[in-house]
DNA sequence: TCAAAAGTGTTAAAAGTACACCCATGA
DNA sequence: TCATGGGTGTACTTTTAACACTTTTGA
């Protein structure tokens, strides 16, 4: 950058972090960038500048449905990352001269993440997505930017979260079981967890109720299906 | 702010809660703003604009540095600050006007805590501070912008690094009583604590050894001595 | 009858909580 | 001798952790 280029308000821009469930495996939604060059593929988080009259939370919101047509899901900031180098890829300097009002202006973002039931979301392309998807996270490529960095970081905050603050119950279905709990928080915390020890914990904190149904239709003994306590999360 | 001014990029800042320890009060750093009419008195966090090819956290530094001396304190970002009104009281628009390159541009804040010794930092104000100055946090003015909310998350998260984080052992002296560690957490939490329950927590954590010095020149029994396991912090 | 997950209780150890008195010092 | 904060132990409750077998269902 030449001093010529200094004093340009820096970009601010918004990224997503957000998770996907889906009974088995942790899932982050990525986009794969448009490239002039169709031969570079780049996957990165879906993320964009920020506008004029709008909060942080309102962009996250806002960019989330213009590259992936996801709304309505509770995205909760988590970091600001502004390392001068954090775009300095030339793959991704390319994306920004062709997407950017500034590309030459450092690019400041605010970070934000969610953890939605995968089925719940059909994520469709727009804006400069090629392609949005869900990628398992054990499997998870090299981003763009510094987004394996803000990803990693993400990770951290959700177990964090997950433990500190007892979310998570969103995820689960109107009717669920304790083994189905049970597997949501092996699946974030990722270690294994001891049945009934768990099931003792998870009662004693009333936050759900037993109905006086059954599963049906399972290969095993059909487990007795519960109900969120709205009133005690 | 009319269509003439957008697509500006935002002014981006970051301010600093600097909590400091005076052994009995929790006090937070602020500055008085040079004001263009005298009769207006405004505080504030100390903060300013980022510049270019710094990091966020450098930035913090830098500014602290620069409006207040005082440096090499661990500075610890904690949420960044973004909504479009947050700077909307006139008097805050007459002190951008005078100190900042594009008054016109929204500002988005990127909000860093620190917890610190009082008596090891001389505030010195410069740059557009009048005055700077430790403010016991019972006693807390208006203050500028949306600092007072920004204040109020810093010891929020404070408070939960103090918890969860084992943080805060680094206000104490050299050599100090486990009555001086009590103190330490009674006043950043807010409450009492049992005196026999303490230390026995304290020392079962190994976190502190007994050395064999005590107190002298105290109107009680003198206590003994104390000093930091550093490795199993 | 088999596979698969549901469901269930006890014990031991650790951690947390409540509580009251004597001690050593300098003024 | 007094005021001050230092220093100490016990009993009870709560929480955590480890651990194995029977039940119900559909294939």
């Amino acid at each position: 950058m030449t001093d010529a280029l200094k004093n340009i308000n820096p970009n601010v821009s918004v990224d997503c972090v957000v998770f996907g469930f889906d009974n088995e495996k942790l899932n982050v939604l990525l986009i794969e960038q448009k490239m002039a060059n169709k031969d570079k593929v780049q996957f990165a988080l879906p993320g964009d500048l920020i506008v004029d009259e709008e909060s942080l939370d309102d962009a996250a919101n806002r960019v989330l449905e213009e590259i992936t047509g996801i709304s309505g899901i509770f995205l909760r900031q988590f970091k600001a990352f502004g390392d001068p180098n954090r775009v300095s890829d030339i793959k991704d300097l390319d994306w920004l001269k062709s997407y950017r009002r500034n590309p030459q202006a450092r690019v400041i973002t605010v970070a934000y993440l969610a953890l939605v039931k995968m089925d719940e979301f059909q994520p469709e392309a727009s804006s400069f997505a090629e392609r949005v998807f869900w990628q398992e996270l054990e499997s998870m490529p090299s981003l763009a930017f510094d987004h394996n960095k803000i990803l990693n970081e993400a990770l951290d905050r959700l177990r964090d979260d997950f433990v500190n603050h007892r979310t998570g119950f969103e995820l689960l279905p109107e009717l669920f079981t304790l083994g189905h709990i049970q597997k949501l928080y092996e699946i974030i915390l990722g270690k294994e967890l001891d049945k009934r020890n768990f099931r003792k914990k998870i009662l004693k904190e009333k936050l759900v109720s037993a109905t006086n149904q059954k599963q049906t239709g399972v290969l095993h003994k059909p487990a007795i299906l519960y109900t969120l306590n709205h009133d005690n999360i």
